[in-house]
DNA sequence: CGCTAATCTAGAACAAGTTTCAGACTTGCT
DNA sequence: AGCAAGTCTGAAACTTGTTCTAGATTAGCG
């Protein structure tokens, strides 16, 4: 029910209640499902990920696949850790390179919504799961939004936040989920999201330390 | 399984897609389908809307219930554009009182929550419905953002906002969504909602026009 | 190796959203 | 009033997510 693979280096938490040690066929069962979900999902979107589908595809009985993963929607949060995880590493080996906070995040945002647009059905399924997903899937939630805010800190270049710089980058992520699904439902135009995330990115200067950032001198509630 | 069967116009200003002139008995079936929608989502949230016992509560045929919602997104969107009207006019009744439009947008958006927060399950269906619906549902999901948008511009006091204010005013919405389903899936909590609307709001000094916000002097964007 | 518990498989069964259809009822029009 | 077109009803059927069951396989272990 639970990501396995944790390549060491996560920041804070440990969190992870009880990954059981998955066998190696047993893994490679999780690895096929999964990847038969991505591609389902890359053809057709959120319906398109039709669970007797995604288990024969993965060679596996229906009983199984809810083994792995209790509903769709945990199964479809699961792909999207997996894409995430994919993202983030690509986002290490080249940083974003703006001159300031701001600008790294909204090039790293766009970044990253470029990727999905080249698989706008994959990242329907995914996002349309992510904010469907209700109370008993919050723990794997919860790891995709520590994900996204480890990769927009990354880009921020910041190891200890504040508060206050915590929920800006809150806002942000709010942000990017909200506008990515106006964007897939077509009421939004790229440009219009671009717009949106740079304006929501001024919120980090806002929220930069004391000389550390272009407003320095804003009367503080 | 498509429902493209509409009134051609879609994505264009003017909205309300020629709603056919009910008469007063449909008028009346399309209240008492509402208010079954309503009234089932507040006891039990999204999964407790079920299409069978809509049309039983409101002493209708299911195939009829379909002929005024094609769907049960549909369904709770109307609900929410229902609510949302009411909350409007409410809101209207007694403005806030901030010093400055952030503060008043804030105080609006906060006075919403707590509206929402008596009827946390009603939200739950509303709101799920809001960010799951597909194109398919995209005029009325536009409905419902125009109206949000409506109150919040009212909140500001703006009549003529300029582009960058529309920006930051959706950013908002956006994250006024989001906030609202992570509050809803027991992820953050009341006062993290609050910081964060906060937080979004200071976006409005930033776009206000030069001499009129608190923010005069930011190297421009 | 042989045993036991856990896991996996195939397939039926169930639940809720959606569609369909035949027949009864309304509405609008002349 | 009388009729044609459109609407509503009740019930069954279909789809897809989810659960359940009985039997086959596999894993761990003495």
């Amino acid at each position: 029910m639970d990501r396995g693979s944790w390549n060491g280096d996560s920041m804070t938490a440990d969190a992870r209640p009880a990954a059981p040690a998955l066998t190696e066929r047993q893994e490679a069962r999780r690895r096929r499902i999964l990847h038969a979900s991505a591609q389902l999902a890359s053809r057709g979107g959120f319906e398109a990920v039709q669970m007797r589908e995604v288990a024969e595809a993965a060679g596996v009985a229906l009983g199984t696949l809810y083994r792995y993963f209790p509903s769709k929607i945990h199964l479809l949060v699961a792909t999207m850790q997996d894409q995430l995880q994919h993202l983030h590493t690509t986002l290490r080996k080249r940083p974003p390179a703006g001159d300031d906070a701001a600008q790294r995040v909204a090039e790293t945002l766009m970044r990253a919504f470029r990727a999905l647009q080249r698989e706008p059905h994959l990242a329907d399924a995914m996002v349309r799961a992510l904010t469907f997903a209700d109370r008993s899937v919050s723990p794997e939630v919860d790891t995709v939004s520590r994900l996204t805010t480890a990769i927009i800190l990354d880009a921020m270049g910041l190891e200890h936040p504040s508060p206050e710089q915590l929920s800006a980058v809150r806002v942000i992520e709010h942000t990017w989920h909200s506008a990515l699904i106006t964007w897939l439902s077509g009421r939004a135009s790229i440009a219009q999201v671009k717009i949106d995330i740079e304006t929501v990115c001024r919120l980090i200067d806002l929220t930069a330390e004391p000389g550390t950032g272009a407003a320095r001198e804003l009367d503080r509630g």
